[in-house]
DNA sequence: TGGAAACCGGACGTCATTGGTCCTATTTGA
DNA sequence: TCAAATAGGACCAATGACGTCCGGTTTCCA
């Protein structure tokens, strides 16, 4: 379904709440109940988002995560790539050839690197915060997609 | 990972060989030598691609299949919704409101709708034929992947 | 007129990946 | 010292994808 991991969903449900009420510091607890989410989902959608560094957490009582950066910055290759792995439409991609046993007869043989480009920029092109629909007061770079939010709102 | 279906995969891997060598009719098992893959898998894919009119099959012996249209007019996103269904990335988008029990909670609502068609439109300014790297002559529209095809080569 | 070749539609078993949960260790504040 | 919270990993169930195969139909050719 070209669609990308439930995880990957719910850590934007997450990254928004935690935007939208910016308390200096959340727990997974705490974050799952004004989410309406499960607490283990929750706690598991923030430590693979403190692995990459979106979110810091802060071990002991009284800890919690809060947001290395703003909402606004945070783009949404960032977290599929997080949780998805790397954006790669097919897997004769990652430079490795040879890998493929029909190599020498496959007609598309590394032409879908502007492909994975393309996809790439379209998702780096958006913010978390765009999804949040916080009002941060910046302004987009791609046109074409921030023309689409326009229109959508 | 975000991929998409391997028969997706595949499907640019026959079109491509379809379009190269341009014969009147093409046979599934013919194809499946020409390309290396297997011919039940070859088979099943020209049935979905026959289902989405791009391609057409003819029934008898001595039939086959052949292009409805030129390589460079069939898009990468034609493929990809015949294979893997509309392009959507996550499962709370097709209007249906109300599917989601945590929905009054999401932050997120209906925010991803830009979010598909950037993927969408990414998906529809790539042909098979650039994919197969045919020199068709065409010039293409969307510069950004233009661009990104223009330095791969 | 019969057989062969090819498409058409669907069903089936297997396999990998994901999703959700849980457990234990570690850290820190009261 | 205890309680609260993160960190990391292991585990199992289930969904979906993949590849294959089958019977049916159509068409051409000998």
């Amino acid at each position: 379904m070209l669609k990308l991991s439930r995880l990957t969903d719910y850590a934007v449900v997450v990254l928004s709440r935690m935007g939208r009420d910016d308390l200096p510091l959340q727990s997974a607890p705490g974050i799952a109940a004004r989410t309406g989410l499960a607490e283990p989902t929750v706690a598991k959608v923030l430590k693979i988002l403190a692995q990459s560094e979106i979110v810091e957490g802060l071990r002991g009582a009284r800890g919690g995560y809060r947001l290395t950066r703003p909402l606004h910055s945070i783009t949404l290759a960032e977290v599929v790539v997080a949780f998805d792995g790397p954006i790669a439409l097919t897997a004769c991609v990652d430079g490795g050839m040879g890998s493929c046993e029909s190599e020498h007869l496959c007609p598309v043989r590394g032409r879908w690197d502007p492909v994975n480009h393309a996809i790439r920029e379209a998702l780096a092109g958006i913010s978390v915060a765009q999804l949040a629909g916080v009002n941060c007061g910046a302004s987009f770079l791609t046109t074409t997609i921030n023309d689409h939010f326009v229109a959508a709102e």
